[in-house]
DNA sequence: TTGGCAATGGACAATGATGTACATTTCTCT
DNA sequence: AGAGAAATGTACATCATTGTCCATTGCCAA
């Protein structure tokens, strides 16, 4: 059998059995990423496993980190954007939405899915949630929204996009666009500048 | 050790088992709905089970079943009832969110990361989504919003509580009703009377 | 009070997962 | 080429779970 080689031209190494976990994880859930699969998923032997990690623990910790790192990080980032008007640093944030190299959804519900079994990761979970909800309201504020409206309205665009998430849908990209504008005018309370969203519309290469 | 015993003078029944599985979903997920593990909580024997239930698979089946009937029913019921203005509507809706008798969010929640690892579920909760969804777009359509506004709308408000539900954030009362003016403003549009909260309030023992 | 059904639980076999010990192979560097 | 490190694999002991078989217990009604 054909067996793909690292750099290094052994089979195995951490990153191998960390992608395959990833995989598992986001098909069927951290029950799912257990050793034995695993290593029939890679053709290796379940022993090999140990010399990268000390068990499975170790493991799941690597795929938390990994997560941890991805997907708060952009979303603070494209909420702390610049932007001319609110309706503009609004669609900065759909980016991540709609940009898998920004904010990976399928991750994020899996990892949620998993805070249902443990408590250490529903600290993880609420401790993004907070950071997340913090620089969006702050996006709010710079826009000079006061603290209450800021508050609320940073709550529903992140809810909603959680939601959307958990409802685990897999649309056309076209149907998504078409509910962009009601989504600011929404979101914002105002309604989005024609410039805005044709600017976001060919970053996203949608031509609608 | 004390007993439990049901109307029959048995331990057992479907519904014991029933509802050790409801909890045990609800605490750590599917995956902990083990039958072993439910005998030990009710202090039966583990093949008692089977007198039961033919198998896992039968007991999982007829929790869905629970699940089903429960919350898509009374949502649906809730967005279809009497209003005089669109944000007393929002606030029939908003009742679900704030009473467990109508809508239950942790079975809600586990059953949504349950469909994660099974095709079958994955069916379920879709289809859940869109009977609920076509509920909300509906009470929209009645206050004379247009097709459009209405879907954009009443999947606002559906994925801000099925984020909600994700974020898993256990808050107090009081912290979620202050926000409720805005959101109906929010989600209509429009600022809501402040008999209509009144009335909100006083059925949700809530003194603001 | 006794016969029969409902319910219980012990014993068993099978499966799949975990982690350790140790021997073996494969690559790298000198 | 050979030494040594890196990686792999076989064998083993253990544990949790599943479902079946069957003996036993408790309840009710004739």
């Amino acid at each position: 059998m054909e067996q793909t080689l690292n750099d290094s031209g052994w089979r195995g190494s951490p990153d191998v059995w960390l992608g395959a976990a990833y995989e598992s994880l986001l098909e069927a859930g951290v029950d799912a990423v257990k050793i034995q699969p695993l290593a029939k998923k890679l053709n290796l032997s379940r022993t090999s496993f140990y010399w990268f990690f000390k068990d499975r623990e170790e493991l799941l910790d690597a795929l938390v980190w990994r997560w941890r790192e991805k997907n708060t990080g952009n979303l603070v980032k494209q909420a702390g954007a610049y932007a001319e008007t609110v309706a503009e640093a609004m669609l900065n944030v759909f980016d991540c939405w709609l940009d898998s190299k920004l904010f990976d959804s399928q991750f994020e519900f899996a990892v949620r899915s998993w805070a249902l079994q443990s408590p250490e990761i529903l600290k993880e979970v609420q401790s993004a949630d907070q950071q997340r909800l913090d620089a969006l309201s702050r996006m709010f504020l710079r826009f000079g929204y006061d603290v209450a409206h800021a508050d609320v309205r940073a709550r529903t665009i992140y809810l909603v996009q959680i939601g959307y998430i958990s409802m685990q849908t897999r649309e056309e990209i076209s149907v998504r666009m078409k509910r962009i504008p009601e989504y600011v005018e929404i979101f914002t309370g105002q309604v989005p500048e024609q410039r805005e969203l044709d600017r976001f519309f060919a970053r996203h290469g949608y031509t609608g």
